[in-house]
Order: C-alpha cells, then sequence, then structure tokens
DNA sequence: CTTAAAAAATGAACTCATTCAATCTTTTTC
DNA sequence: GAAAAAGATTGAATGAGTTCATTTTTTAAG
C-alpha cells in the first residue's frame, strides 16, 4: 500500500489546490491571501510554500486543469472534423475559445498567463507550456488529418501551418483576456476572418 | 512660456524613468528598489508613485521607448522592401527581433509583457498596446505594398494575411523571451518556416 | 505683496509574499 | 521496539512594494 507520508501529501496537495480555486473564484486573485489559503487548506503558510513556489504558481496549476479538459474536448473535433478546412478550423477553434471562459475569470487568465511568462522555469509553468504546446499539436494534426482526407492540398507544410494558426488564436486570445468590453463572439469573428484567406489558400480546389 | 510646474514635472519623470532603465541595466529588475530608483533620481518613494503606477509599469514604459525605435526601423522596409513576399516578411521581421536585445534582456521582456497583460488598465500597458497594434500595422502595409506592386495576388485580404503574420512572430517571440536557451538565430528560423507555406500561396504565380 | 487654493512631494507605516531555523512526524535500521 | 535518519510542517521574522495623511511648493486671486 502506498505509505502514510505519500497519502497525506497528496491530500494537502489536493486540499491546497481546491482552497485555492474557490477562494480565487469568491473574492479574486489579489484579495485572496496566501495566510487564507493556507487556513483553508488547514496547513501552514510554510507547508504552502512547500507545494507551490509562489502565489502565482497555484493559479497556473488551476488553470492547467482547465487546458486540460480543452484538450480532450478537442479530440472529438479531429477525430472527425467537418468537411472543409475552414470549418474544420473554426470547429475546433470556437471549442477552445467557448470552454475558456466556463470556470475562469478574464482576470485569472491574465494572471496565469503573466506568471507563465514572467517565471517560465517554474514547475507550473513547464506544465502549462507544455500544455500550451499539445494544442498547438493538436492543431496541426488536425491539419494533417484534412491533408489525408484530401481537403487540404498535398505539398503543405502542414505543421508550420498548424503552428501559424495556433500562436494567431493564442495571440487573439491574449488580446481578449487585455480587454474586458471584448466578448467571445467578437474574438470568434476575428479569428475567423485572419484564418479564412490561408484556408482557402491550402484547401484542393474543388474543394472549397 | 510653459510654467515651472509642468517644466519640474517633465523633468522629474526624465530622472526617474532614466534612472530605473539604467538600474534595471546594472543589476537586473528583481534587484533594483523603487528605493534605489527613487534616490538616484533625486525624488521620494512616493513621488515615483505619482508617476508611475507598480514597479511593472516603468519596466514597460523603458520596453515601450524600445519598441518605438523599432517601429521606425521598419519604415525603411515597408517602403522599399525585397521583390519576394517571403523576403520581404522575413526582412521586416529579422529587423524587429535584431532590434529586440540590443537594449533589453529577455527578462525584461518577460516582465514587460507580464506587466502588460495582468493589468491592462495602466497608462504604460495601453501605450505597450498601442504599439504593438502599430507593429501589426507595419505588417499589413508591408502586404498591401506587396499586393500593389504585383507581388502578392489581387483579392487577397492584406489586413487578415498581415494580422496573421504578426500575431505568429508576437507568440513566437513570447516563447523565445521564455526560453533562455533559445537563439535569435533559431528563433529567425522557426519563423521563416512557419511564414514559408503561406507567403507562398498568397504570392503572385510567375514570381514566386 | 499677501493670502487662499491647488497641485505635488514626502516618508513613515502598512500589507503581504516569502524565507528559514526550530520542531514534529514518519520511515528505516539494527 | 528503540534509536537514528530522513522528510515535512510550522509560524515568526524579513523585506520590498505600495499607500496616504501631512507638509511643502507653485499658481491664482485680490
Amino acid at each position: 500500500m502506498t505509505g502514510l507520508r505519500a497519502r497525506q501529501k497528496a491530500d494537502r496537495n489536493r486540499r491546497i489546490l481546491q482552497a485555492a480555486a474557490s477562494l480565487f473564484r469568491e473574492v479574486g486573485y489579489d484579495s485572496a491571501r496566501i495566510e487564507d489559503i493556507a487556513e483553508r487548506a488547514e496547513v501552514s503558510v510554510g507547508t504552502f510554500y512547500n507545494y507551490y513556489e509562489n502565489k502565482g504558481d497555484i493559479l497556473v496549476a488551476t488553470v492547467s486543469m482547465e487546458v486540460e479538459e480543452v484538450l480532450e474536448s478537442g479530440k472529438a473535433i479531429v477525430e472527425n472534423p467537418p468537411a472543409t478546412t475552414l470549418d474544420a478550423l473554426q470547429a475546433l477553434i470556437d471549442q477552445y475559445f467557448d470552454h475558456s471562459l466556463v470556470y475562469l475569470s478574464k482576470e485569472m487568465w491574465r494572471i496565469a498567463m503573466a506568471t507563465s511568462i514572467q517565471q517560465p522555469e517554474s514547475p507550473f509553468s513547464r506544465r502549462y507550456t507544455e500544455l500550451d504546446g499539445r494544442l498547438c499539436d493538436q492543431v496541426s494534426m488536425l491539419v494533417q488529418k484534412l491533408q489525408l482526407r484530401g481537403a487540404v492540398m498535398p505539398g503543405i507544410d502542414a505543421v508550420a501551418v498548424g503552428q501559424m494558426v495556433f500562436n494567431n488564436l493564442n495571440m487573439m486570445f491574449i488580446e481578449f483576456v487585455r480587454e474586458d468590453a471584448l466578448t467571445l463572439e467578437a474574438l470568434k469573428e476575428r479569428v475567423a476572418r485572419q484564418n479564412r484567406p490561408l484556408a482557402l489558400l491550402i484547401s484542393s480546389p474543388r474543394i472549397q
């Protein structure tokens, strides 16, 4: 059986993560003090820092859980995408965007992104970066799938195209969380317009 | 004549910005304390906060000066770009990248970007965002110029293409400053590969 | 020139995030 | 099962960013 120590550790970790996530939701990131998180998790402040390097780190951890769900839900679309390139790309991207604000506010996204840029070496920033990479791969895989199906012309560098589409949507998402007034619908429309030229040009002539 | 008050204000502002920029260069961002910046600028800590909202803000201000230079140097390329689409795009982008590390370290970029994401409402974040927008416009203008010249096919949405190219290079730049091991050369190569499919596809057939 | 009002500067006090030496708990050794 | 070693927890102390009531300086009014 797993040792007592390992079990206690897993349990404390879960409690801290849960306490932080709930406090962030209730009072926002800035107003949630480490002391409060520790108290709700029934550990000391010092223990908090045994589990997370700093305050931003634990927010990135909660965001990572979210991204993992997005990745999972994207699989279905990559498996069985709409027929045309543009529709397929938009279906996947809209899925990403729709998921983004279910559990997390724009503020939380801002801080998570900022933290992952500012302290790229912290364990959870690495994790976040790795998940970003997997999202990027997912877009590339979709383009490859469309290529196999004949919807995208052969000879196109599917990976390069996938990366460009992903980087574009990621940057647009940053813009979206930066600007409180921007709606999800406006974001989707803008990205759709940006994708159109590339999507049409890489598509096989008869299928467009 | 400009009142005494206005002159003193401009002068203090200049001193604070200069003090911060030099301290950041000498000891790095984290080790530069507001107290030290204030002392070097010969103002009090409180006065510092009358001019800048927080520590990140003044870094964003120094970075903004930098971006302004990059914008300026990009004008020449947009005025008179290389003949082919790919070469023209790469010339502009390489110019951006080459400029980026002249005065600023990767660490400073990280913090400036993080701050501008985290506090999008602060005046200098707005300024930074605005400069980003102008860089994006510059790329779009280059594509439009190529279109007028006949290097890019008519009927292509030049603005959409420019935005996508810019967002891609911007995201890649974030990746670059996040990863200390990544070299400028590697960055350029990656972006060149990503740009190739789009650049070739939008080019007029005979010119490629 | 004096006085009142407005604008800015000041720095001590405050708030947290973070650290670390001391303490306690679990595991391993014999 | 006692003792030693390893692993974790603890919370008071630290230190840096930020605030704000007070003071000083500048401008405008009489």
